[in-house]
DNA sequence: CCCGAATCATACGTACACATATGATTTTGC
DNA sequence: GCAAAATCATATGTGTACGTATGATTCGGG
């Protein structure tokens, strides 16, 4: 009953589906999936929201710094950012202190948008943490803290 | 010292950074970062690894059967296994009692480069789980089951 | 046995994700 | 105060990841 193979030099078999790295990207998988389910109708993705929801909270930054905030390296914001802009979500402006920075922040459409969607956040969260106990969700959290 | 930012209506805040997707997302991310730096050198991105690594378990899978098993849509194992039969790593020949599918298999070159990486690919799973005590290892690995 | 349903593989479009390169601007080190 | 280094944004290329559409083949019920 120890459910692991051994090969014949006596060294653990290689599964697949006991590696971190593959059950991590399964359950971002899932998590991404439950996303779309619930925000989708809003043609947002995850990382959208997420730019959104920083810009949100902080006001106005520039797009590395918004990057730093929200985990994504320069050519991934600026593609996310481009997006938002083409849709009319978010405005920029030129930094009057620094001519290399573009300061980005909500429209009054994107306002009205986070408005709408921050509850069914809550719900994305709740749902993909499901299958835990209260106490096992706090502790899950604490671990992924520790691994990112 | 809750920790917990409350609006005027009385609602918790919605913190990008307690969000299972996000922590999920970037703790996902470190995990490819921490394989392409292991094992980036011989060219090899974790999807195609673990499409390789079962091929070496199973023997010979359509492409369909690998997809489900590596948790990639047809679309996505499309793409992963034309770049492995592209450098000769993989080979396919039709089913012979199903004419719909292809039976995928590892050539002999692939068979040599996965009995190079496999001792690599467990060093890469203990980089990914290296901040978590060994109990801890063994819990965030159940709860991630839980959660794909 | 044959027509509709299901399955397999492919193709195309959109969106991350990162490496690398480029140009503009600012900061620094001297 | 000026040249080198660092920073910011943009651009390009490769590789996931998924939705959707398409064509080929097989399987199902009547």
């Amino acid at each position: 009953m120890s459910g692991e193979k051994q090969t014949r030099t006596g060294q653990k078999a290689y599964r697949l589906e006991d590696q971190a790295g593959h059950l991590l990207r399964r359950a971002h998988q899932r998590a991404t999936a439950i996303f779309l389910e619930r925000l989708g109708g809003a043609d947002i993705t995850p990382t959208q929201f997420a730019a959104l929801a920083k810009l949100a909270d902080e006001g106005e930054l520039s797009q590395n710094h918004l990057g730093g905030l929200t985990a994504m390296d320069p050519a991934t914001i600026q593609g996310v950012t481009r997006r938002l802009k083409a849709r009319g979500l978010i405005t920029g402006r030129a930094d009057p202190t620094d001519g290399r920075r573009t300061l980005l922040s909500l429209s009054a459409k994107g306002k009205r948008l986070m408005n709408k969607l921050f509850p069914e956040g809550f719900g994305v969260s709740a749902e993909i943490l499901q299958p835990l106990s209260a106490a096992e969700k706090k502790q899950f959290l604490r671990f992924l803290k520790r691994l990112s």
